[in-house]
DNA sequence: ACCTGAACACCGTTCAAGT
DNA sequence: ACCTGAACACCGTTCAAGT
């Protein structure tokens, strides 16, 4: 009945996997684990932590082989993009967490990085590598926050909005990778 | 000491402005108006409600009248996501209440509709002015976002980020106008 | 190394009752 | 119409003490 931290992490996912990110507490993590809400403390050192650690685990899970060459630079921006998108599509609050975790700077790098290094590939300069890779960011995140709330709203039956006028993942990044586009040299 | 509606929103707003999210709470606000936590629930429903208020009151305090001819679609689009950004940027965690909102339906809409305007001014399909708003809204909220975290958390001394590297604003917002331009008939 | 048990300082929300 | 007072069912976090 001890743990590890690789341990009460895959419990913590698998809490806001199946339940969504209320279900996520010390609390109910704790009786999940069948110890006292204060043993977490002892593998993570606050809720925001383990937080960072569930979005790495959301990501790692999603993780998939690249396929692209490496001169198809639209491809690989693809590829990333939508290999990020569906890992946080496939965890309940899963946008919320790795989009949230992001912007307060705790992790989910490797897609931004991995991002940037594609368009300095492409032949952009690092200033627009950098610009690039955070607006695509920006994007992917704000499209999937919206359009799992809006599914996990309906399917809750807490909302009647229509699901169908959702505007569409690839034409909007098509949108931004053709303004990158503009700007190679 | 009785309240109505808009005294109890200004108070809600003036906590967030002044304190940031965490310091809304239902018992807070009752505290600085001089009544129990209970008493707010004659206002609002509940504090998901109050919150969309607040939203809507960081958007109005933010609001600007418009310069550009009707035929400028790229200085309108520009005008509108900068009032924006400056709206949110003007309150403390001002991106994160007015995009938690927005994506979850319950407010915020009214930038969203004027961008569409805007696009299908321009001569854009209803499907890519739909597609666009939301590419341009999921921009804004994600820099605006990123870029209050990282300037709150410097303020507050805790962390030792770079302000400097933050990408610009107004280079990411013209990839995505340029990529809308590409699609122009 | 990992955990208990108790405590501290909080939450949102409901509801009968008051003016 | 607006509010009180009390209750219910929760939170995250700390810390001395246990094995």
């Amino acid at each position: 009945m001890r743990h590890n931290r690789g341990d009460v992490l895959v419990r913590a996912h698998q809490l806001v996997s199946r339940y969504g990110l209320g279900a996520l507490t010390m609390r109910r993590l704790g009786a999940e684990l069948g110890v006292q809400p204060s043993a977490i403390y002892h593998h993570f050192a606050n809720k925001q932590t383990l937080l960072a650690a569930v979005a790495e685990e959301i990501l790692r899970q999603g993780s998939r082989a690249r396929t692209c060459e490496r001169d198809d630079w639209t491809g690989r921006l693809r590829e990333v993009c939508s290999e990020l998108r569906d890992a946080m599509l496939a965890c309940t609050d899963g946008a919320d967490v790795v989009a949230t975790v992001w912007a307060f700077g705790m992790g989910a790098q490797a897609p931004a990085a991995e991002l940037e290094d594609v368009l300095r590939d492409a032949g952009l300069d690092d200033g627009l590598a950098l610009v690039g890779s955070r607006t695509l960011l920006h994007y992917v995140f704000g499209h999937a926050f919206e359009e799992q709330t809006a599914i996990q709203a309906v399917a809750a039956g807490a909302v009647e909005r229509d699901l169908a006028s959702l505007p569409d993942f690839w034409t909007g990044l098509d949108v931004v990778i053709d303004g990158l586009r503009a700007r190679l040299p």
